[in-house]
DNA sequence: GTCTATAGCATGATAGAC
DNA sequence: GTCTATCATGCTATAGAC
């Protein structure tokens, strides 16, 4: 066998993840792909839920320490100026979009899309914890980049940019399949950091907000 | 009682399936809560699936009639121009935002957010399919307004505002509840389409990408 | 470490009395 | 239309031989 059990389950769930989501994947359907016994999951990593940890984990603890590296990067290039918009949320986009090759193939740039909707709210919460400290960072920096903007609008254009992102991650591949459009990955990893640049420049309302429409 | 059993049934679902996804919703949940009994769900609607799709569709045929209503009304102001560009988003993002009243107690926002990725690929397609006609008109409508952006591109930045919309309509709660920023839904929603009309209205990079970051 | 076998339980759906 | 009872199936997890 070319690779071991462990990882062999690991990069199955991660697909069957990605494809059918979480509760809808069972780890009969995981260890019959992956050619090994049902109850080597239990073996290696004790539980269904374990296993999703790892799996995550496995892939999100290099893309945050990415994320985190370009950062100090931006800003150490910055001096102690305000960082750059772009660059800060390039720095921030890029490292989830590039962590794997082809788009339709990406197990797990789907099941980053799903994660958010698919798990209990104890395991999510377990989750959200890890990205504390980066939100945290990006926050900061976002808010040198634009000090008129105030933290609280700030959090909500940030929780915008993570939807788009979530949703490109998972959806993106089906629209390139569809047709509709075609694009070469990175070139969408770009066209969305210019939304996200733009959006977060955003005007903010003075006062009350318009009511046109309402 | 108050209110028919069928109507009972799809509350209950609603909830449910916006609180903890529909795979992970049981048909005993929703019975159990609802006070009915479980062969109802299967006399009323046929099967859990089934109960999804009336569930959906209840929410979603309002949305959509309302979606073409604004939309028709900001063409019909604009005469024969282009359309304004924010009053076509706040078109497109008021309907849905506004199709339950609190945050939080909001089952059908939260829904929407998760069925993105929690259906088989079949159910899906079908349920894509309904949205077809209103994402072929507003794509018209946004490209009159933003005549310089191809179309190509114009899909992937309504993909990124179609996901900053989902997203938030299910982290959002959660995201007041935690208390790092409060806001009415109504000043959340205004600030969502002034971020996408920001987005959709950015620069776009001429030639090969920028390189920055890469 | 890997296998077979199975415990123990929850599920969606249905049959049939009322 | 609503109930109880139950079927058939699928699940996670574990016990125990090898």
């Amino acid at each position: 066998m070319a690779i071991d059990t462990r990882t062999r389950i690991l990069d199955v769930a991660e697909r069957l993840f990605g494809e059918r989501g979480f509760p809808a994947t069972s780890l009969r359907d995981i260890t019959t792909e992956a050619g090994v016994n049902v109850a080597s999951v239990n073996y290696h990593f004790g539980s269904k839920e374990a296993l999703l940890a790892k799996v995550l984990d496995r892939r999100l603890k290099p893309i945050n320490e990415r994320r985190l590296q370009l950062l100090d990067a931006v800003e150490a290039r910055a001096g102690g100026a305000p960082p750059e918009l772009e660059a800060v949320i390039r720095a921030f986009l890029s490292p989830p979009f590039r962590s794997q090759g082809v788009w339709g193939e990406n197990g797990f740039q789907r099941l980053v899309g799903r994660i958010h909707s698919e798990t209990n709210e104890d395991f999510r919460a377990t989750f959200v914890k890890q990205f504390d400290h980066i939100v945290e960072r990006f926050t900061a920096a976002l808010h040198r980049a634009l000090p008129d903007l105030e933290v609280a609008d700030l959090r909500w254009r940030i929780l915008f940019m993570v939807g788009s992102m979530a949703f490109t991650m998972s959806w993106g591949p089906q629209m390139v399949a569809r047709g509709s459009t075609t694009r070469d990955p990175e070139d969408v990893l770009e066209s969305l950091v210019l939304y996200a640049a733009a959006g977060m420049a955003a005007p903010v309302p003075l006062g009350v907000p318009a009511a046109s429409g309402r």
